[in-house]
RNA sequence: GGUUCGCUAGCUCAACUGGAUAGAGCAACUGCCUUCUAAGCAGUAGGUUCCAGGUUCGAGUCCUGGGCGAAUCACCA
């Protein structure tokens, strides 16, 4: 569609230069869709141009329409509303359109370019469960890494994994203490058993601080509350006995790194149980008790190119006033490294191991601020990957009663909220009984892609950065603009592909190309099909699977509505009625490639 | 207090990066299954796009000021 766009630009440029007199740059000539309401399918504006022709919007446009009729042959006829030239395309470029897409199963796929891209996401901590926030940081992760695929890059999927720190002596006190040899079952996986103990940790803790917090209150009669509160926080015996955990993991206790090594396996294999459930994975994982380390040695480098100073107390610090922003203390005064250090060696450790041109953080919108500093100060150390580095910032998932927080076991959780989606896809099904031929396997396998289909559209389909609220009352629609309405088309789609095939109808281009003329809604859908090139791309330059699952919806709809005005197989024509098969098995294809972009299956029947 | 982000129908979200009468889904109401899958289709109703100015042929979109909400500005990660 690309070429008679362009076409039809060129020949509005020569309509200014033989009309007009004026010489219009092609590029500054848009076209746009039509609107619904109007006769056409492209529309060109006047207004812009008016100062150059000299005449009322409506002679413009129809100066502009007149000639394009006569010189354009893709042009079928022209309207002007208000200075809006409204441009109709032949029936025959349609059809020709049509087959050129069917015919074409890389439709629109961006040629292997090469450039390399990682993207992160997921980065999980090993001292809790995954949750419905970390589904929309996962599913977005995975989505972005196929559409950047499909534009032509050479990806590298990377997981960041947060195996160290207080939080995780926190779960690993509590076992110690509370866990008497526990271990994971069918029941329990290993996630969830480290989970439970982080939880057990802030009720102990919070018990803790409540009993310091009366007995201090009692021997300091006079002492403010809040100071009483801050003590207790601090000399909570169990959060003592963390900080302790913690250096001795520093100084490679033995004990406590087998402590260590075992429940993080255990967390491991959770996790990899809900991975491959969902149906993500990566290239590459990273371990943080491996790369905490690291940075040092970019301060090192940051002091003798004087990009970074000391200060008297030895800590080491970055000057971002310039750039409208504060000081940032990148070394403490005991040389022992903060987070953004970590992240700068990691940094560099990435892009020795794949020297990508940008680096893609899939990370929550709270850590905004950390990301524009990583970027600035790599800048500042003259890394040339720096400016490649974005992230792609996504707003929290809330509950109606407020944020979901592991520690308090407010959350909603990722394998139970799926488990629940499918017992809703099981009961939908069987109500409608399609499926009762289905082996109990095909049937499982068709309420989990559903159920993941469900899940996966509803978080994507929303602008990441906004924050959206989840209602677990309320279940995820299979109704309307979801997932499921997408992998119904595609199945119902599929069913008269199967029908043809059986009854061996020629649906090649061959079979329709004597075609001349078509209805209306064929016509929008052939228009919405020759779409999904620049959906791709624009899905990719804006690192944006929601400009994927939009598009899809749209054509979806379109073609629901043709399919309930315009009976296929009682088409009496039978170039007619190869074409509207020829039609239809596009919408699937695209449908199809447009879900599996969001990381969705598109079952044959449902 | 500074910075960033968000605010569109009762609810959840769109709006092709400045275009025509702001669109979908859910919820409500009306029709449509003896013909290719009704997890669907068609329709009714629902709006001061947070407010006030400005820029221009044209503003939900850009600028200024204000309101509400969130995040962040840690020697936590």
């Amino acid at each position: 569609m690309k070429q008679i766009i362009d076409s039809i630009i060129e020949k509005i440029a020569e309509a200014f230069q033989k009309e007009f007199s004026v010489e219009i740059k092609k590029e500054e000539i848009k076209l746009q869709p039509t609107k619904k309401e109007f006769e056409g399918s492209y529309t060109f504006v006047t207004f812009p141009y008016l100062r150059h022709t000299k005449k009322m919007p409506e002679q413009t446009g129809e100066i502009i329409g007149e000639y394009l009729t006569k010189n354009e042959k893709s042009i079928a006829s022209y309207n002007v509303v208000k200075g809006f030239l409204n441009l109709s395309i032949e029936h025959s470029v349609w059809i020709n359109l049509l087959g050129e897409i069917a015919q074409n199963e890389n439709y629109g796929k961006g040629e292997y370019h090469g450039k390399k891209v990682m993207i992160e996401y997921s980065s999980p901590n090993t001292n809790k469960p995954l949750h419905l926030g970390h589904l929309r940081n996962i599913f977005l992760g995975y989505s972005l890494s196929l559409i950047l695929k499909e534009n032509g890059y050479d990806v590298m999927k990377v997981n960041l994994i947060n195996d160290r720190g207080i939080h995780i002596c926190k779960s690993m006190v509590a076992y110690q203490k509370f866990g008497n040899d526990e271990e994971p079952t069918a029941d329990l996986k290993g996630d969830k058993l480290a989970g439970n103990y982080y939880v057990a940790f802030d009720k102990e803790y919070k018990k803790q601080i409540q009993e310091l917090t009366e007995k201090f209150t009692k021997e300091n009669p006079g002492k403010k509350e809040e100071e009483i509160k801050t003590i207790a926080e601090n000399e909570a015996p169990i959060l003592q006995e963390a900080k302790e955990m913690l250096r001795k993991w520093e100084a490679k206790d033995p004990e406590i790194l087998t402590l260590w090594e075992k429940m993080n396996g255990w967390v491991y294999e959770g996790f990899d149980i809900t991975y491959n459930k969902i149906g993500v994975d990566f290239d590459k994982q990273y371990y943080e008790s491996d790369t905490y380390l690291l940075g040092k040695d970019l301060v090192e480098e940051g002091l003798s190119k004087k990009t970074f100073f000391k200060k008297e107390d030895g800590s080491v610090w970055v000057d971002l006033s310039e750039e409208g922003l504060d000081e940032k203390l990148l070394l403490r005064a005991d040389g022992t490294s903060v987070y953004i250090t970590q992240d700068m060696g990691t940094a560099d450790r990435k892009h020795q191991d794949f020297p990508m041109e940008s680096s893609v953080y899939v990370v929550g919108n709270e850590q905004e601020y950390h990301f524009k500093v990583l970027k600035l100060i790599m800048k500042k150390l003259g890394r040339d990957y720096a400016d490649g580095i974005y992230h792609l910032s996504y707003g929290m998932v809330d509950l109606p009663s407020g944020k979901m927080k592991s520690r308090e076991g407010t959350v909603v959780d990722a394998d139970d909220l799926i488990d629940q989606m499918e017992e809703t896809a099981k009961s939908r099904t069987s109500e409608l009984g399609k499926i009762d031929d289905f082996s109990k396997e095909e049937a499982e396998k068709l309420y989990q892609s559903l159920a993941l289909g469900a899940l996966k559209y509803y978080l994507l389909k929303v602008e990441p950065r906004k924050r959206m609220l989840f209602n677990p009352e309320e279940s995820i629609d299979f109704q309307g603009d979801t997932g499921v309405y997408l992998q119904y088309n595609h199945a119902k789609i599929s069913a008269i592909t199967r029908k043809a095939k059986e009854d061996g109808i020629d649906f090649s281009f061959d079979s329709y190309k004597e075609l001349t003329s078509i209805e209306p809604l064929e016509e929008e859908v052939i228009y919405q099909l020759s779409l999904f090139p620049e959906k791709l791309c624009e899905a990719g330059e804006n690192y944006s699977p929601s400009t994927i699952a939009g598009y899809a919806y749209e054509l979806a709809k379109t073609y629901s509505r043709f399919y309930a005005e315009s009976p296929i197989f009682g088409e009496e024509n039978k170039a007619k009625k190869s074409f509207k098969i020829a039609l239809s098995n596009q919408v699937a294809n695209t449908i199809k490639r447009s879900l599996h972009l969001l990381g969705i299956e598109s079952p044959e029947r449902m």
